[in-house]
RNA sequence: GCGCCAGUAGCUCAGUGGAUAGAGCAACGGCCUUCUAAGCCGUUGGUCGCUGGUUCGAUCCCAGCCUGGCGCGCCA
């Protein structure tokens, strides 16, 4: 259990014992005491505000309240001492005592430090990118990612079993558009003067495909008699190159899905009529003009939408049910989707059809990531796949390296509208705030090169606490203990910018520590215990660095 | 017209209904004979879009406006 947890608890049992000894009304034990951080130092490392919101309630003052409560907090050994403060704050503030174990439980625990373990895991699917095989990744996916890779990390880190999904669009519409297009560019190739289709993808990258593809299946392709067959054939060889390409770019992007899930399967193997019918017996289906139509305006939808079109074929829709159907058949509890922008619409409509068809919609949580507004010296880029400028992320990862773009992916909260500006993430690469992040790894890393080379044994267990009284020290090591708490904050509010915001804060302690104490001196105690809390730091920079997915190097 | 997101320092953005609203970048001025100066310190910088409401307390919640972006397909 977390620091922060355990605080409340704590405030929670002194509550109980409170109302039993009569002290206050027992409706005082109906109130969910909150614990905050205070926004100044002097108030504390943790806060309750519970005696301002009681206040009414008991028909008390908030200050009576509080300094009733307090003596029920009474003498925990993680803190120094509890103050009741002028409107009616109860604050407490951590014994060095505690922040000091909990530097060697740190160490001892090293890359496990801040995880948890569950009794009873949750089985997560989280289903991120999902782009179209129709080209190489751009920029959207890029962030979509950076961010679905960062929340899985955060939840297996919390305990849960993650499997990362991407949802192969290999069937409709576009998939023969695709193969049209290539069979043009074949034939272009071959001097045949053609009309390119009307809609069809005009990428450069298609004539790539479709030189690769005339060249590695020349016999397939002449032994196809009918034209339709022969467009069939292209658009799955150009799907296969595409998607080649994307696990590629996403690989060295260090995201890895355990499933690629084709959506032509579900078609296949009747998912998507079986989908219909289940549908269909939950009554939410109607005929209008030979379509079948889903009373998504059940569901708070504005109009009813189409599930089957007057020829017979299934939209997307339809087979989007029937994906997510899928997904809690193989029972995972809770299904994470991440999609752009564009889909916001389709969250309303998608989970009504799931409650239509019994499932709760709590295991169901779709995340919207916003927009990336692509710069170059301050002007926006269109994003144009015909454009060969920085659109695609195989030329961002070129340009700007992995861990500059998976961290400024990842600093920004989800909703917002993120401004990359390129020139400026090239141009301030020396002073990114992601190097400064992993300066403070590599600089601790070379504190112990160092301490080595002067034949220094870093012996923890003859560190000595007295040495770690000083301001930079202490702020130190509360960021430290905060570690386990901000991550599984994060991980619950899938929120992985708050990964980013706090190594900010350790990497600024950290820096602002080092600057005014020097670590390896003659004074050998002093060194050893200035070094465990080095060694504490780096272990926490590196599992947060580890969570965002970007490297902690050992130098610089 | 409807829906979603955003509006906080010059720029990009954090901020759990609480106490004197923060960071990075940019600008200006300092700090390396000593463990990495990709660092540290200081200064400048704010009607938290506007107007109401809810309450002990609102940047945060609610309503109505204003501005910007995106979406409103039987494409995916």
């Amino acid at each position: 259990m977390n620091l922060k947890t355990e605080i409340s608890r704590l405030v929670s049992r002194a509550v109980e014992s409170a109302v039993r000894d009569g002290a206050f009304d027992d409706i005082f034990g109906d109130i969910d005491p909150k614990v905050e951080y205070p926004r100044e130092m002097k108030f504390g490392d943790y806060s309750t505000p519970i005696a301002l919101e009681s206040a009414r309630l008991l028909r008390r003052s908030p200050m009576e309240i509080a300094t009733g409560l307090a003596r029920y907090i009474g003498t925990d050994p993680r803190m120094s001492s509890i103050e009741v403060v002028k409107p009616g704050f109860i604050n407490m503030f951590l014994s060095t005592g505690f922040l000091y174990d909990n530097l060697k439980e740190i160490v001892r625990l090293g890359a496990d430090y801040g995880s948890s373990s569950k009794q009873t895991p949750r089985r997560i699917n989280i289903e991120f990118v999902s782009a179209n095989p129709t080209g190489p990744l751009n920029i959207v996916s890029a962030r979509a990612a950076a961010v679905g890779d960062t929340i899985a990390n955060l939840m297996e880190f919390a305990g849960d079993v993650v499997d990362r999904e991407f949802y192969v669009n290999d069937y409709g519409n576009q998939v023969s558009l695709l193969g049209r297009s290539v069979l043009a560019r074949i034939r272009e190739q071959k001097g045949e003067s053609v009309e390119f289709p009307e809609d069809g993808y005009h990428g450069a990258y298609i004539a790539d495909i479709a030189a690769h593809i005339a060249e590695d299946y020349e016999r397939e392709m002449s032994a196809i008699a009918g034209e339709d067959e022969l467009v069939d054939f292209l658009a799955l060889k150009a799907i296969e190159y595409n998607l080649a390409g994307q696990r590629r770019d996403l690989e060295e992007f260090n995201v890895r899905f355990k499933t690629w899930f084709s959506e032509r399967t579900l078609h296949e193997k009747g998912s998507v009529n079986e989908t219909l019918d289940l549908l269909e017996k939950a009554n939410g289906v109607y005929a209008d003009e030979g379509k079948s139509m889903f009373r998504s305006t059940d569901y708070n939808d504005d109009k009813d939408r189409v599930l089957v079109r007057d020829d017979g074929r299934p939209t997307y829709f339809l087979a989007d049910i029937a994906y997510h159907r899928e997904k809690f058949e193989r029972g995972y509890d809770l299904a994470i989707d991440i999609w752009g922008p564009d889909h916001h619409g389709h969250i309303t409509r998608l989970l009504g059809a799931m409650k239509s068809l019994g499932f709760d919609g709590k295991r169901l949580n779709i995340l919207i990531s916003q927009q990336v507004n692509l710069l170059m010296e301050g002007e926006t880029v269109k994003m144009s796949k015909r454009l060969g400028q920085f659109s695609t992320m195989r030329d961002l990862i070129d340009e700007i390296g992995v861990d500059v773009a998976r961290y400024f992916f990842v600093m920004r909260s989800l909703e917002s509208h993120l401004d990359f500006d390129l020139t400026l993430a090239k141009k301030e690469s020396s002073e990114n705030p992601v190097f400064y992040l992993q300066y403070a790894h590599a600089r601790i890393c070379s504190l112990f090169r160092e301490a080595e080379k002067r034949g220094m044994t870093y012996d923890p267990s003859s560190a000595d606490p007295a040495y770690l009284d000083n301001e930079e020290s202490i702020l130190l090591m509360k960021h430290l203990a905060k570690f386990p708490e901000e991550m599984e904050d994060a991980a619950e509010k899938c929120e992985p910018h708050r990964v980013a915001t706090f190594l900010m804060k350790v990497a600024q302690a950290f820096h602002k520590f080092y600057t005014e104490h020097r670590i390896l001196t003659d004074d050998r105690a002093m060194s050893v215990t200035y070094l465990l809390l080095c060694d504490a730091v780096r272990t926490v920079m590196a599992n947060g660095l580890t969570l965002l997915g970007v490297s902690a190097p050992d130098q610089m």
